[in-house]
DNA sequence: TCGCACACGTTATAGCATAACGCAATTGAT
DNA sequence: ATCAATTGCGTTATGCTATAACGTGTGCGA
């Protein structure tokens, strides 16, 4: 799925994502918007909705955030799974992929029979700035 | 953290759980506990984060939702890092573990001088039954 | 006996997400 | 050109998830 050009409310979202310093909650999304019209939370889930498709957007299910794809340019959905590590202190996120982790989940659910659809790695703890 | 003697409103929730063919939400355990004496949201979530504490009970960040551990008796925080796999048809969980995996993160992680606290990897997808 | 920790109950509130309706613009056959 | 289907958008209302804040009672060691 490659990005087709965003529409307004879709780039008004990318670029308040992208800006942020970290992952950011729909509603915090909506306040920032505010003053380009935005008025209801579904103006901003249907816009979250084509950017996750896009894989411009990734969603952090245990903060219930979202945040711009750390690569941009690239196509994050054709690097496998995508794991998150994030700082429970000052909220930064980072984004990497393991093509061995990949590889052994990948084994798993074949041994299963389990048709993975889309996984969730999702690492919180303390950066290094914030553990010390 | 071994689980102690269970308070009556954590065993009526843990007893909910294990009774569950699957992953509950703390509202749809709420209900069940209706005829128990439960009224509030607040009686399910303190006997989840007790029951979380000891290990007994995993929390699924994708669904929102709550499963009883499928190692009775084993100490499941001592296992490493937990993976599940659910089926997003007959929301069926499989919970397993995976050293090579743990492994790999941990490497990863001691390489960015990142401290992990709590690493969430939950694989939505079809089961084999479902996927047929 | 005092102080503390803990479980519990209740009310209220905060935070996250979607249903359902209608309208407008676009596209792409027929 | 016209019709139908698709897509995006705006609005209102609603539902689901989680916690704050306050008070009660009980057990237990200092
Ligand atoms: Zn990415
Ligand atoms: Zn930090
Ligand atoms: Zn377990
Ligand atoms: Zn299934």
């Amino acid at each position: 799925m490659n990005a087709p050009l965003l529409t307004k409310n879709q780039a008004l979202v990318f670029d308040v994502l992208e800006k942020a310093d970290g992952p950011l909650s729909a509603y915090t999304i909506l306040d920032k918007l505010r003053d380009h019209g935005f008025r209801a939370p579904l103006q901003v889930y249907r816009a979250l909705e084509k950017l996750l498709e896009y894989g411009v957007v990734h969603r952090l299910e245990s903060i219930n955030s979202f945040v711009a794809c750390a690569h941009p340019g690239e196509n994050c959905h054709s690097h496998g799974i995508v794991a998150f590590a994030i700082c429970e202190s000052c909220s930064q996120v980072m984004e990497f992929h393991d093509h061995e982790v990949d590889h052994r989940l990948m084994d798993w659910t074949r041994g299963k029979k389990f048709k993975a659809e889309k996984t969730t790695i999702e690492i919180r703890g303390l950066c290094e700035a914030c553990a010390a």
